[in-house]
DNA sequence: GTCTATACGATGATAGAC
DNA sequence: GTCTATCATCGTATAGAC
């Protein structure tokens, strides 16, 4: 039936929508099922119902807009080392840095609600909760051992566990931009330093790039 | 009377020994006082009789490390300040990134137990929990503070909001680092690259020097 | 002053009856 | 799909033993 399709549509996007925003604000431990659903204005059970868990229901947050966005960043970097390939020189470091952290900060503003997401994920890298780190974990993992290897074909003379450790630099310095960058009390400096997502591109590009070159 | 004095230290030191241990491993919101007092060896209601509160003790068991911690680089910093004013030029980055970030990784082998402390702290700044956020920016923002203002004084020619940025971006570098460095499961990654935590400073350093004069 | 035993009220996730 | 019951666990408070 089309009615009880949409409406059953219209209510599990509710609680993904709702979700994703309490865990950006509250994390996901501090998320309870009753504030999701007495937010999302649907009945407490329907998580169980239509997800089977909280834990199931992270994964469908994460998955949701991961899956787009590791899309982009896959086609991006294939192309970089197919382009390698073909001209048989290697990958500029830059371009490759640029592959990856381009469409995670613009990311932000290609959807509607996408701003928590990015403040959700963050903090999962760091987060206290095994559950978070452990699905976090599975989803981005394929992406940064795709990053890694391309990196390594940019970088062929740097020893891999130096190259290790300076994209985790790297990542490190992504990771608390997003949060920061999107956090709902973003002051913890007294000044507040507003910056459009193009600029913050612009300003965290060189910075990594000459850390990878050190 | 010593007896009861040696015994009040000791329950009290007991308690915030595992709430440090077990607040690195499983988060603040993840460790019950329960948990705590059990693991201990005391009673429940010992928390709050020693500390008040569950947020109380978490202020004791970041206050106790980051205590000492900051006077080391307080100390540092205020003398590269010293001698930038008395020699008439300006500090140089790659001291004083080395003034900060130095002690804070070989802090932990500095003490027992301090290594957890440094995973806690590594999660710290993008905790989801915002009594965590709340306490730790207390403890730690005037530390950033003179760290900015230091940076500030040795790049006079960058605009502060490049500064603030690149600082950040720092940081991030250097708070995921503490994470995954002290972290329990290590291996997100296939691959276990061991590091001691002195060839660690050793690559971080000039990885955020290049970055902030980039 | 310290420490213990126990109780309270709130809130957690989930499952089964409807 | 919903409502309600269930049962575990939370932080905290308190009364009394040492």
């Amino acid at each position: 039936m089309i009615t009880a399709s949409a409406l059953q549509a219209g209510t599990k996007q509710r609680i993904l929508d709702t979700a994703e925003h309490l865990f950006a604000c509250e994390g996901y431990r501090g998320t309870s099922l009753r504030a999701i659903t007495g937010k999302a204005g649907v009945n407490l059970a329907a998580v169980n119902y239509h997800f089977g868990s909280k834990r199931a229901l992270l994964e469908e947050v994460i998955k949701r807009r991961m899956g787009p966005l590791n899309q982009v960043r896959r086609k991006r970097l294939e192309e970089i080392r197919a382009r390698s390939l073909t001209e048989g020189k290697r990958p500029d470091i830059r371009a490759v840095l640029t592959a990856f952290i381009e469409p995670t900060i613009l990311f932000r503003e290609s959807e509607r609600g996408a701003g928590d997401f990015i403040t959700f994920i963050g903090r999962s890298f760091a987060d206290p909760d095994d559950t978070v780190r452990t699905v976090f974990h599975r989803v981005i993992n394929p992406m940064v051992q795709l990053l890694f290897r391309t990196v390594s074909e940019a970088l062929p003379n740097q020893p891999k566990d130096i190259i290790f450790w300076r994209l985790h630099f790297t990542i490190g310095a992504l990771f608390h931009t997003m949060h920061i960058y999107g956090a709902m009390k973003p002051a913890f400096m007294s000044m507040t330093t507003y910056i459009d997502a193009r600029s913050l591109v612009n300003l965290i590009i060189p910075y990594v790039t000459a850390g990878m070159k050190a």
